[in-house]
DNA sequence: TGCCTTAATGACACATATGTCATTAACGGG
DNA sequence: CCCGTTAATGACATATGTGTCATTAAGGCA
């Protein structure tokens, strides 16, 4: 295992500084928190100097708000289907939907984002702003569709048209706060979560025979 | 209009100082973030030195822990309702009991200690536990005693009892995040989100005839 | 009223963060 | 191969925060 110690003479990459100092800064964050993290400490873990990062970002801000931007696009480009699914089984379509939304949100630079938004957004409105009109609002109307689309076919009641759709994935965001706060000691366990998800779901947006 | 500028020359009151404090830490905490509040900031809030603050908490640490327990424990003096509901309409005792869990929770300090949790919670741990171990797992074994309770009566689907019952109240989380973050921008219509909370909750765990 | 306990204060020594700028050296084109 | 552009650096000036301690004065009691 060789120690990455020979200190690898400075070396000049523009291109790609600010993806890597996106990255350390994220780690950063997700150790110690948004307010907590230094600009000296993000150098530190990209293995730049401090003076560095300011060629890059002019504050700490401006790199969390472009962070938000990077992986929220990159979350969109993996997942990119826009599930316009068979409006065959509603329940599989909901599951496979939920299942998705959950994969995507536990895992990767998600949760980080999630964290810093709830710590951070109420002072950082663009933060907000971003994340609503993309990952938000998106996902809204996806479900808002998939809802339209099942009232059609008779599969769904009609009145969970009135419905505030964030109801419908609340649990999934309970999911990701959970595991970032409590799962240390008392850990969800998420196989038998979803499906008490998808089994309130559908009962409760199925139309009884 | 009295100017309470006159500085009313330094008193003395032991007793009174700790809360005093609490409540300007806990304004400073809901406007700037825990991590980015500093003593100074709660010190001039509370119109004391920075140095008294040190006579009453030894760090920010231990203010915040005592800020969590509380103001813990005064909501649950507040509510102090073990909600043993009568069997009868289920309906009617889930909607009540959301009704109150939804005005205890978005009002009063409640919030900012949820964000300050979500925020900090991973680094402390004994912050995460103290509500783990006060709100939520007496909010769960209350929910679980209802739960029970409809089975035995025929009310609700016997299925019910191997959920999660976060996923039950995971939509009053969502309402307060929402709240604090995103409400500015995109205003949470609270009457209409309690009725489709109840509607998918009654329509989900009732046996339907 | 005057004294004494001690709550409250202001100042000190130290630590950490920010933003800027003159200097250094990587490395690609001539 | 060397030289010029400029990415990268280290140091400086400034700002803000922490924790401690000797000093001050509030206010209850004799």
């Amino acid at each position: 295992m060789r120690p990455d110690l020979p200190p690898l003479k400075r070396q000049r990459r523009k291109d790609l500084r600010p993806e890597e100092i996106i990255s350390a800064a994220l780690l950063e964050f997700h150790e110690k928190g948004y307010a907590a993290t230094s600009m000296g400490s993000i150098a530190a873990r990209a293995k730049i100097a401090r003076s560095t990062v300011y060629l890059y970002f002019p504050d700490k801000e401006a790199l969390i708000q472009q962070a938000f931007e990077d992986r929220i696009a990159a979350i969109f480009d993996r997942v990119q289907v826009d599930p316009v699914m068979p409006d065959g089984d509603f329940e599989q379509v909901f599951r496979a939907m939920l299942t998705l939304i959950y994969t995507e949100m536990v895992g990767s630079d998600a949760v980080v984002l999630l964290r810093i938004l709830i710590a951070e957004g109420a002072r950082m409105p663009g933060l907000a702003q971003v994340y609503h009109e993309t990952v938000l609002s998106r996902v809204d109307a996806i479900l808002g569709r998939m809802v339209a689309s099942g009232i059609r076919s008779g599969d769904l009641r009609p009145e969970v048209a009135a419905f505030d759709r964030k109801i419908i994935v609340a649990p999934v965001l309970v999911a990701a706060v959970w595991r970032l706060t409590f799962d240390a000691f008392d850990p969800l366990d998420m196989p038998r979560y979803i499906d008490g998800h998808v089994d309130l779901l559908t009962k409760g947006l199925f139309v009884r025979p």
